[in-house]
DNA sequence: TTTTTTTGTTTAAACGATTAAAACTTACTT
DNA sequence: AAGTAAGTTTTAATCGTTTAAACAAAAAAA
């Protein structure tokens, strides 16, 4: 940054006028503070000329306000978060918002050091997507009435702005498809985790085995751990197909433990959908490239980054209004995957 | 943000200093400005008490530094690229940097947006990976004197930083193995870019043949629009099998690229890797899931994510440094996908 | 004509930090 | 006793903006 830049002194002195006719007339109160008209053209001809373009840094200092926002996301590597990454960006840019993200990796303290750095680096709002054991950066964020909405998941206790999906009755509609699609004895592979999202997905499959009259069997839900994934999934479906209950069909609670699941059925010659019946939550193409594409249950990717910046800069102009949740709906898009008997 | 922040000013009153004294000590400058033992001792003590956070805005205002660098990334959506977001911000948070990563999802006019706004945002430099047509963007930084690093792909013509794969050699390389694998007429398809990491794969890809004294048929070479990947892949394919030089095995120039291309050898039926051998660029858990693992050429991404922070850290520092360029190698895995015979 | 109002513009403080230079204390030399 | 040095602390300018308040000149009202 050589060129040394120009600022409102620069085109106060070439216009002969003060600082302060110069800033009134670059931000439009040329009306309100009767800036005389010969002069104000004659200011924005010479910040044209100039190219002036303001230091965000000196009006930040002096509004308390940068115009950023913080995205913390649990994991980028995800397709789904990335995504949303993507979606929040480009509308808070819509609205001259600039966005920092950071990916805590699901681990609570990465996450809290990225809100500190971020509150130093003086971010006007958060949008988070939790990771787990994170409820007292939620207490921390309203208790210093720092603006926030959480995203994706959040915290059925505490009274905060969200935007999420309905899991439950996803969960719900995959465990009812897949009945319908002939399979009875069907599992859940799901993360090991008390975070809302994941019981919610688990307690709408149960309801869906109760409204089919199936007896749910403790061997039908398996929880893993996010740290060793790869082969904890490999356990829990040797353990599911193995047992004297075998399950014929799988419901992956998260885009990961499918990536995972299918590897090892893969490796088990096991058959979709005829030895086993797969429905998965989050979207990816990578489930059309499965040799039998695989059912997903598609999360409005778009309506929810978008809503989840709607939320927060109403809430940044007006802090005191009321909470805002919102649960949307997702579309169950069906594939071979969870056909037993093709209709 | 309520509780009003604690400034320099309310800790120099609590101490009865002047804010100047509690700057140096703060900054640990004590001993070049001979502050008092005591002093300095008081200062730092009320400073933990009050729980200080100093303003970054004042700071760089004064400074004119950020201690913010920009991530400029082509398509945040491609988990390549999400990953060494992921590892740029690690690296760069190490040394106290904060990253703002922007996706141009492969649009000049989009990079073009992003720079503008992180110049005006006042990053200190820029980490690139960078679309097509977008050298008169590294004009303008040159111009303007803003250090910036490319990242992944490079243009041979001018003279910057950059941390990039050696697409040449991996590009050979897939060439290599699937001839090795039994594989005689090997195409590849790519995007239709000028690029210069896609012409090097191109180029790496015909010299492999050429090695081999496989002659080289222009049917075997597709470049397909990143807008239109998925009918004119699918076009792409058709072409290369029906011809009367049908391919036997396919190199993938992209993760993308494969992801379509699979999508669609998996709809016509297509075996791989009796029918078609194939080999891809970009590293993803997805090609394990394929029914038959897919081979592919792994770029070492966490190195490229670290050295491209390193070497822009190393710019911001010393400004006057020398031009720094490096090459990385990537992996061939080879999984069955190439495996025509089985050795 | 004098007073009030309107219109147009400048002044100066503030945001929160940094830092060169000035100023003030002691203590030490001669 | 006066001068100098060394040690310690304050002053004040600066970064680039915003904005309340003061000011001046012209126009309107008295």
């Amino acid at each position: 940054m050589n060129a040394k830049k120009v600022s409102l002194k620069d085109i106060a002195l070439k216009a002969g006028v003060s600082t302060a006719l110069v800033s009134y007339v670059l931000n439009g109160k040329e009306k309100e503070t009767r800036v005389g008209q010969a002069i104000a053209q004659k200011i924005k001809e010479i910040a044209r000329e100039l190219n002036y373009q303001p230091n965000h840094l000196a009006k930040s200092l002096r509004s308390g306000k940068t115009h950023t926002i913080g995205l913390i996301l649990a994991d980028i590597s995800n397709p789904f978060f990335a995504n949303i990454a993507r979606v929040v960006e480009d509308e808070a840019k819509k609205s001259g918002y600039t966005v920092i993200i950071g990916s805590s990796d699901e681990k609570a303290d990465k996450a809290w050091d990225l809100l500190n750095v971020l509150i130093t680096r003086q971010v006007d709002g958060f949008i988070i997507v939790s990771s787990e054991h994170s409820e007292p950066h939620i207490h921390y964020l309203k208790e210093r009435n720092i603006p926030f909405v959480l995203l994706d998941r959040h915290f059925p206790d505490l009274q905060t702005d969200f935007v999420a999906t309905n899991n439950y009755k996803a969960s719900y509609d995959a465990g009812v498809h897949l009945a319908k699609g002939g399979y009875e004895r069907i599992g859940i592979i799901a993360y090991k985790t008390d975070m809302y999202h994941m019981r919610e997905r688990i307690r709408g499959y149960k309801q869906a085995l109760q409204d089919h009259k199936f007896t749910f069997k403790n061997n039908w839900l398996k929880e893993v751990q996010f740290e060793n994934i790869e082969t904890e999934v490999k356990i829990a479906i040797d353990e599911m197909t193995s047992s004297k209950d075998p399950v014929d069909a799988i419901i992956f609670a998260t885009y990961g433990l499918a990536i995972n699941g299918l590897k090892y059925i893969n490796e088990l010659m096991l058959k979709v959908p005829s030895d086993l019946g797969i429905v998965s939550f989050g979207q990816a193409e990578v489930f059309d490239l499965y040799y039998c594409p695989i059912t997903y249950l598609k999360q409005p990717l778009e309506l929810l980054g978008m809503t989840a910046v709607e939320f927060l800069l109403k809430k940044l102009k007006n802090p005191e209004e009321g909470v805002k949740q919102i649960l949307m709906e997702a579309t169950l898009i069906a594939r071979d995957s969870s056909m037993l008997k093709p209709t």
